[in-house]
RNA sequence: GCGCCUUUAGCUCAGUUGGUAGAGCAGCUCAUUUACACUGAGAAGGUCGGGGGUUCAAGUCCCUCAAGGCGCACCA
């Protein structure tokens, strides 16, 4: 011993609790510890759990995309879930959280492409396929890495042992088994149609990658010719070179006797062939009451047109320019093609009216790009066909049936309406995408002597050499759809599949709702015939301070690790989960994040008082000489338990962080611990041993209830805590 | 156009079968070698968006209006 150390001066005379409380808590030093030794437990996997676990508990995370790093919005549902799986783990469940990260096909892809432009120039072909996706794979490992790491230091109580990828070989393997299925229950088909055409990712998107954004547009009504009997009005004139009809309400008194009638017409330097049509859907009250109909650049014209048999005529290409031949509009981008018709119009004397109108632009999710439609070869699941082995039900109506009759529940209730209102509007789901990174579909062609095409779809490559495989890939939420039962091993009938799916609840974000909810929902119902989960959660979108979305242009991104670093992640959970209710947007700034440090620091003191007011006790489970003060003040803890039991199971998690938080710090803290200030002063020996006894049983149990919101902290102040045959918090008991 | 949500203290939000308005933060006034300053005590602060209805009783149920936010669809 160096004789130049002394003892520290204490202000407090303190008996011999562990060194580590005369300091206060520091997060820093204590949570990759306290990490690393759940991870050496064991006990994130339901395995290794012990006896009393048997009644299965499973979520799936929403795996996060491998695109970057985790924002406030992740750490917000990683606080969430763990906290419902830590619940189900103390209450005895045999407790499976599965992690998992989305390789986002479109908007990882973009993304490098991106990046590789701006450092070296080059586009996707420059690269070719392999090279290509060497480097987006290279991206996406850096980026699961770094995922990894963050859920890690939130506390994520995920059993790494079962982490899945929705790109690895297992799940593409099951990729590929229900793509197989649905396409011998002709519930898959191809087909030539108007799709959504991304013309800077240069892939087709579904409905649901479109944003629109207000703009404003102009909105012309012309004659085609001066002999033409019809006006009609349009906002994109350029389109109006793929013309093949027109259609007028059967009804119209003014159009009603041309119905029928054909015109040859030389419109911009085209020849085009134009039929008058009666369509119900037109509105005579609109425009002109007359729609010049464009089946190859228009959704709503491709319908009428089948109806009436119109021809399709392509008179845009993938790249947004004029495909036409005529010398004036030939190669054109579409927006210079716009004006060169409107001149025309002017100079023939055919445009009659040009005014200004607000107008939604289409543009893709993921790239920016104005979406051009465009009648394109895809493959689409078909949402309206009768299906045998459902009960001759579409999928849609499976999707319906899955909440209103097989017992989905949605918190909160009403977001089951925006589930039933997004289905009733669902068309075909275009699944085939026009770039390198993701599943490629496993569908085969060959072209026989006679010129005709072969198809073959199967889970391996047929034999013979002249097969060559679809040059497309599927649609990421293809994949994401199956991930409830595919991270379990499913085709295969193994052990986890079989103990685990139903997954009991599925926690998410509500703007992924249609996305991916809704399809994980059309999979398990139609590939399992059973619903995916039985609890669907939503949270909201986390907001800053001033309740502004988070973006990179504003630069509000608060880093949840960084916080974590500075705060403790157990005040980084608590400020995310206290004060939101499921479905509502939350707002999260650092001065919340600060005020629950204060909080695990409070416990940690508290921790101190007992500890060192209660030396050579330990926690009496059987002690029954309570006075009367403390069995009153055990029947109101009792009560409160109850209560926050009660709210756990209902998924009120952020009712029962804050009650916690207030029992803790203004009812134990402020009240309890000054009284037994002067209880251990003056009190009787009877008192006094009461009350120790008291304290301890309190702050055992409020330990318990805490460790699902604060795992850290309670953890590291557990293991000094004086309780006969204790086990680590994380499989301890929840308190009743 | 169809639909959803929000509106309660300066700010953020609780308030679950209708029964006297709640918490945190901020602000204000005190306390100051205390288990803890990452502290404690206290006071102040609201005609629960407006109007109407049901009821003995409405923040809560019904109708209506207003403001704000969001989703879906989109008419050429």
């Amino acid at each position: 011993m160096n004789p130049d150390t002394k003892a520290p001066n204490q202000p407090f005379k303190e008996p011999n609790i562990p060194q580590k409380f005369l300091k206060p808590y520091d997060p820093a030093t204590t949570e990759d510890a306290i990490y690393q030794g759940w991870i050496d437990s064991g006990y994130f996997n339901p395995d290794n759990l012990p006896e009393r676990h048997k009644v299965p508990f499973s979520i799936v995370l929403p795996p996060p995309n491998v695109t970057g790093i985790l924002h406030m919005g992740s750490a917000f549902m990683v606080a969430i879930e763990d906290v419902m799986v830590r619940y189900a783990r103390m209450k005895g469940f045999k407790t499976l959280w599965i992690p998992g990260t989305d390789h986002a096909a479109i908007a990882t892809q973009s993304k490098v492409e991106t990046e590789i432009y701006k450092k070296e120039g080059k586009r996707r072909h420059d690269l070719g396929r392999e090279e290509l996706l060497r480097r987006i794979n290279e991206f996406a490992s850096q980026s699961h890495d770094s995922i990894v790491h963050q859920l890690k230091k939130i506390g994520a109580s995920l059993d790494w042992s079962r982490e899945a990828y929705t790109l690895d070989n297992k799940r593409n393997f099951a990729v590929r088994t229900a793509f197989k299925k649905m396409y011998d229950d002709g519930i898959i088909y191809r087909g030539y149609r108007v799709v959504n055409w991304d013309p800077k990712g240069q892939t087709t998107i579904s409905d649901d990658e479109i944003v629109y954004t207000e703009g404003k547009g102009k909105f012309y009504t012309f004659k085609y010719s001066k002999d033409f009997p019809i006006s009609i009005a349009t906002t994109r004139p350029e389109t109006k070179v793929g013309d093949t009809g027109v259609a007028v309400h059967p009804d119209d008194p003014r159009y009603k006797a041309l119905i029928g009638k054909e015109y040859d017409i030389d419109f911009a330097g085209e020849k085009i062939h134009v039929k008058i049509v009666g369509d119900m859907e037109v509105n005579p009250e609109f425009g002109t009451g007359a729609v010049g109909v464009t089946p190859a650049h228009s959704h709503v014209d491709y319908e009428i047109a089948r109806r009436h048999d119109l021809p399709i005529v392509p008179v845009i290409n993938e790249y947004a320019k004029m495909s036409v031949a005529s010398s004036l509009l030939a190669g054109k981008k579409t927006t210079e093609a716009r004006e060169i018709v409107v001149a025309w119009l002017k100079e023939q004397g055919l445009l009659e009216k040009e005014e200004e109108i607000p107008q939604n632009l289409s543009t893709a999710e993921r790239t920016g790009g104005i979406v051009e439609p465009l009648p394109k070869l895809q493959w689409f699941v078909n949402v309206n066909k009768k299906i045998a082995d459902r009960g001759n039900r579409t999928l849609k109506e499976l999707m319906l049936d899955a909440v209103r009759k097989d017992g989905i529940k949605i918190i909160p209730e009403n977001f089951e309406r925006v589930y039933l209102h997004w289905i009733e509007n669902l068309r075909d789901w275009c699944i085939s995408r026009q770039i390198w990174f993701g599943h490629r579909i496993p569908v085969w062609y060959k072209t026989d002597v006679s010129g005709k095409e072969e198809i073959f779809c199967g889970l391996e490559a047929p034999s013979g050499d002249d097969w060559k495989q679809d040059e497309d890939t599927l649609d990421t939420w293809f994949s994401s759809g199956l991930w409830t039962f595919s991270t379990l091993g499913w085709p295969e009938e193994t052990s986890d599949f079989k103990t685990y799916h139903p997954t009991t609840v599925l926690e998410t974000g509500y703007d992924i709702l249609p996305f991916w909810v809704a399809r994980m929902i059309l999979m398990s119902q139609y590939i399992l015939g059973t619903i995916p989960f039985n609890t669907v959660y939503f949270h909201g979108i986390v907001r800053d301070e001033q309740g502004r979305k988070i973006s990179k242009s504003l630069g509000n991104n608060i880093d949840p690790v960084d916080m974590a670093a500075k705060y403790g992640a157990d005040a980084v959970r608590m400020g995310l989960i206290i004060g939101t209710g499921p479905g509502n947007d939350s707002k999260i700034g650092e001065s919340k994040i600060k005020g629950y440090k204060n909080f695990a620091n409070k416990v940690w003191n508290i921790t101190r008082f007992v500890l060192s007011s209660t030396e050579g006790l330990s926690v009496d489970k059987s002690f029954a000489a309570w006075s009367e003060k403390d069995t009153a003040l055990t029947i109101e803890l009792d009560a409160l338990m109850a209560e926050i039991t009660k709210e756990m199971d209902e998924y009120k998690l952020y009712l029962v962080g804050e009650k916690l938080y207030h029992y803790v710090w203004h009812n134990f803290a402020d009240a309890i611990l000054e009284e037994s200030k002067a209880v251990f002063a003056s009190g009787t020996e009877a008192e006094r041993l009461s009350r120790q006894q008291f304290l301890l049983h309190t702050l055992e149990r409020t330990l318990r209830a805490l460790h699902p919101f604060m795992p850290f902290v309670t953890e590291e102040i557990w293991k000094d805590m004086p309780v006969p045959g204790k086990l680590p918090l994380i499989i301890e008991t929840w308190p009743s």
